[in-house]
DNA sequence: TCAAAAGTGTTATCCTTACACCCATGT
DNA sequence: ACATGGGTGTAAGGATAACACTTTTGA
């Protein structure tokens, strides 16, 4: 560390794909310690922008092109660092988003060290698509409950008694589950020290105090946050923009759509209205083709019309309750 | 610049105040050169967190607390710097914004050499409240006309032909008119070499070419860009958060807020049912007392109601159209 | 013929938009 | 009295949420 004011820049990315009705995240390390995102240094010498550098430290830790790259959110408080913060350079951590097509074959990205993992294995308590997920009744509530108790009106950072932030973020008495609201649920149980990744940052492990189950799978560094982060961008951002096609393969039927939307947003849609809704925002067109199902009659083939981007300002599957 | 991947982060910030209807950019350096945004380095061994170092640096500069803050995004290609790249270390830009009260006397601003500017006086084409602002009519558009048909079909970096961005983002036939798109619309002028700022990245300067009037105040390095991410995030936001509330005074009419609302929006909305909203919303609750009005009848004051945090979701002035 | 999944038609309800009108004060 | 801005009621239209039902294939 020799100029004062200088900082290293990391760059990482939560590469998302779907496969069927789950959806993936890429990791690197696969076997080796916790996974981690895809991440690379950023040198300004090497790479004229942020978004190159980072496509080319995906491609070459995954033998991945990705399509669609979205900046989410710069983390400067590196205490979240599970390398201290004595050696080597301090670490400002920018975070992506990813989107890309399931690759045919896993061979490559095996390869390369890489491979998908479902997401819902590192945030369990964010998919209602089931049912209501036990792990909350199980575990969240009741180790959230206590920590309410310990001091109820205790404001935290947003200036918030503990309680009415636990409830606001997991729906609980009233209050309606919001499916965009991925980080705050996560920042929540992070205070409430009830995620492994706590314990690196001199908090009680309170997991372990209470020997509870431990809550989604831990991953390196700070790349839970990002990908907690990623996922509520991506949850909110279906309902605004056409971004399920940079998931979708090029011709796909409206139920491997519809399944593919829910995947991501965690939780089922109501059928007819989701096509009404396709059909009136003019998102595809029929190929004239159709698929010969998996049981049952066959389905229509579609495909995005690229058209609407210039028809239309905010096109999005604006999916609301139902 | 010693280690290889190291480099300087330099934090900027859009503060924004609002007084009577005219909303307010907080900048620097009155005077000598172009304006700025207050702005600092981050220094991990001073401050702790981005935050830290942003509101210390505000302070510093400007003799101002700032209330609310939000991280916008982070600008790594510093070929838009007016400095040139070889010297001292490469830059990475996070912008920020901030709201504030309108602090009472302008002089302790101005003794630190900082004041606060109407933010239309650098963005006159995004004030539709009196009318369609006749610069779109009688600069933009024709230059734009003679930049789309330099290239009709060329395909920019979004992928989009040149005349469907410019349809999309200045709501030209048919399309409407997204107060929102405030950071679109200054990167289409930028590529089409219509603001100054372009000049200083290599392209040629299409307004000194054309002898166009200057389009908006210029600022320094690549402050007007963070000021239009910081406009675009704060139009948004009002539609979903509380936040309008940051700007106004304790108590305040509605029809005081109303014009706030406007005044960020760029604007006009129907006063019925902004009203009826604000109800609806449950925002706010009357304080008792009213204002004897600068003409007319007394109106009711009103207070935020701090509680609507903990009650519902997302509150904030979801106004549509009209 | 039956299960499984595709696909359609219709209605009740809420929210948005827009209109037109009344009230209280200072000059 | 009248101009000025504050404040309200109510109806038309559209979007949303929910219902039940028909069609086409493979086993």
């Amino acid at each position: 560390m020799s100029d004062p004011a200088t900082v290293g820049i990391g760059l990482s990315a939560a590469v998302v794909a779907v496969d069927g009705d789950t959806p993936q995240i890429l990791v690197t390390r696969v076997g080796d310690g916790a996974p981690a995102l895809p991440a690379g240094p950023f040198d300004p010498r090497r790479h004229r922008t942020l978004e190159i550098a980072l496509r080319t430290s995906i491609a070459a830790q995954t033998a991945l092109d990705v399509g669609y790259v979205e900046q989410l959110y710069t983390f400067g408080d590196l205490g979240r660092s599970a390398t201290p913060d004595d050696v080597g350079p301090h670490i400002v951590s920018i975070g992506y988003l990813a989107l890309t097509r399931r690759p045919r074959d896993a061979a490559a990205l095996a390869g390369a060290g890489a491979a998908f993992r479902p997401w819902y294995a590192f945030f369990p308590w964010e998919d209602w698509r089931r049912r209501r997920p036990e792990v909350l009744d199980a575990a969240i509530l009741p180790a959230l409950g206590r920590w309410t108790a310990e001091a109820p009106e205790a404001a935290t950072g947003r200036d918030l008694p503990r309680l009415a932030r636990a409830r606001l973020c997991f729906g609980c008495d009233g209050a309606p589950w919001d499916e965009e609201k991925v980080l705050d649920r996560y920042e929540l149980l992070y205070e409430a020290g009830l995620v492994e990744e706590a314990a690196r940052d001199g908090r009680t492990a309170a997991a372990a105090r209470e020997s509870l189950p431990r809550l989604g799978e831990t991953m390196r560094d700070d790349h839970r946050r990002i990908l907690a982060t990623a996922m509520g961008r991506l949850r909110a951002k279906l309902k605004y923009r056409p971004v399920v096609f940079e998931l979708m393969k090029p011709s796909f039927t409206l139920t491997a759509l519809q399944q593919t939307v829910e995947a991501v947003a965690g939780r089922k849609l109501h059928k007819q209205n989701f096509r009404r809704l396709v059909e009136a925002a003019a998102l595809v067109e029929p190929t004239g083709e159709s698929e010969t199902a998996t049981g049952g009659r066959p389905a229509q083939l579609y495909r995005f019309r690229r058209e609407v981007i210039e028809e239309r300002p905010a096109p999005g599957l604006r999916f609301g309750r139902g």
